[in-house]
DNA sequence: TAGCATCTATTACGATTGTAGGTGGAAATA
DNA sequence: TATTTCCACCTACAATCGTAATAGATGCTA
């Protein structure tokens, strides 16, 4: 399982810890906006699960509580979805830009910026 | 349940239909490489699956066989998709196109391409 | 120190997905 | 017609995910 498969809530409970450092779950709990925070538990669950799949791991502990980091890296967890997302349209890339732009999901300055990203891309691959 | 949430394997099978018109499961079935092709039974499953979440239904019969069409689109299909993955992103357009160009999956010429969606499509909305 | 608040650890449960076996009936074929 | 093949339908089961309750341990506070 190098890269593992993270579900939205186990992706949001990540993102927590990969925008504010190592926290324990009551921290991460809160970073959920209070209209339909999960319970308590339910974020420690998930916490307990991504441990297992070792995207994250106890770093410490404060007093009886443990300080959870991330072990996967956000990039890692990315590739990994969009991998997946890809799959879901035969691994064609064409197909699932022309649905993104009809959605309107992707605007003139999504393209532009993208330009500029492969642009810079393929010069910082030249340099190297 | 608007546009339902499909898996992979019942993607895969909607697939068969849009791209096949009307089939049996057997058809259905067929369509998959042989390698690490799923059960008829397999198939079947997934199929009255799907019929409960009304993205088909069943069109007639031959024999005793049954033969199902597509009733959700795969533009809708497509959509949905779309729309669970950009949730995973928090919504937000620019790290999924980052992640699409790091990665390699988006290439100049998909770049290229999308321009030229974008023109043609804001064209379109003018003339309409 | 007694009690309240907070954590940990364990357990549970329904929904969804992928997987397929078994049974019985219908159709094609020998 | 007898037999083989195919199909429909039902049932089952393990894994994953979201959800959370409960019980027991620990730490802070009056």
């Amino acid at each position: 399982m190098r890269l593992p498969k993270l579900s939205k809530l186990e992706l949001q409970i990540m993102e927590a810890l990969w925008s504010g450092g190592p926290l324990a779950i009551r921290e991460i709990q809160e970073t959920f906006p209070q209209k339909g925070r999960p319970a308590y538990t339910t974020v420690q669950t998930m916490v307990y699960r991504l441990e297992v799949k070792k995207a994250l791991r106890r770093a410490r502990k404060i007093g009886n509580a443990h300080i959870f980091e991330a072990l996967l890296s956000r990039d890692a967890a990315q590739r990994r979805l969009v991998d997946d997302f890809l799959g879901m349209f035969g691994g064609r890339m064409q197909p699932v830009m022309a649905q993104l732009i009809e959605a309107g999901n992707l605007t003139p300055k999504d393209v532009v910026d993208a330009e500029k990203l492969l642009r810079d891309l393929s010069k910082k691959r030249k340099d190297a």
